[in-house]
DNA sequence: GGTTATTGATTACACCTGTAGTCGGAGCGT
DNA sequence: ACGCTCCGACTACAGGTGTAATCAATAACC
């Protein structure tokens, strides 16, 4: 369950996450080719996953389909509350303050956020 | 610069960003005492954060004082966009979305959410 | 049927991280 | 001046991570 996805892992999971169940090849196909990485080295991480538990696999003749076994949206909410804990003493408001004054928010970002919060206020 | 920042690490800055400069052992004293770490703990974290340009100190007779090289809102503006990177494309609305349906944002942060976005457009 | 190609399992290895211990020199007490 | 103490520098060591190579079983090819 609660294992940390390391970086590199999390790339992985990106690709089972967006189609799954997979062959560890197939994965291999679609790890982002910027990654560079060997086909051993994607499978070393599948195998990791799947020793963390967040990977499932099931025979498909002679080969293994892969499967996430948490939901994206579940290890998003979980390293965002990570995040938010570590450097925001655990309240998200001072995050979005902090992404505003730093400049990291669009005016588009802005306006579909005062559109979203009005909506969650109603 | 842009060397990471271990979550050990992060305690032993936050310290430093609380009150700075001091000395090894005042750095000790004030490393929350949940962390349950020995001196040389610390000792360690302190070299290893000199080694990585984020602290620099200087000679005060028989010790050192240390002092961050970095902002606390430079790291956190860094790690913010970090987590918005891997996680939303870049985008930080949808980190703001997601926080809310998932039920990290409560009424007060979004009045106060509502507040600093209609500024913001100002 | 023996050889080659695939695929998963096991092993490797260097660097980072958490968590310390040891060594050596500079004052301090007497 | 001598040993004790405090501090910083160096060393240690296991577990995680990035990045792969090797081994073994099986399937496919000729």
């Amino acid at each position: 369950m609660s294992e940390r996805i390391s970086e590199a892992e999390l790339a992985v999971m990106e690709v089972l996450w967006a189609e799954a169940p997979l062959t560890a090849s197939d994965v291999v196909d679609r790890v982002p080719i910027g990654r560079g990485w060997s086909d051993r080295t994607v499978k070393t991480l599948l195998g990791r996953l799947l020793a963390k538990g967040v990977l499932a696999h099931v025979e498909e003749g002679r080969r293994y389909l892969y499967r996430p076994t948490i939901a994206r949206a579940d290890y998003v909410a979980h390293e965002s509350g990570r995040l938010v804990d570590r450097l925001f003493g655990g309240r998200a408001a001072p995050l979005v303050a902090h992404l505003a004054e730093s400049g990291q928010l669009s005016d588009a970002d802005l306006a579909e956020l005062q559109a979203l919060v009005r909506d969650l206020r109603a």
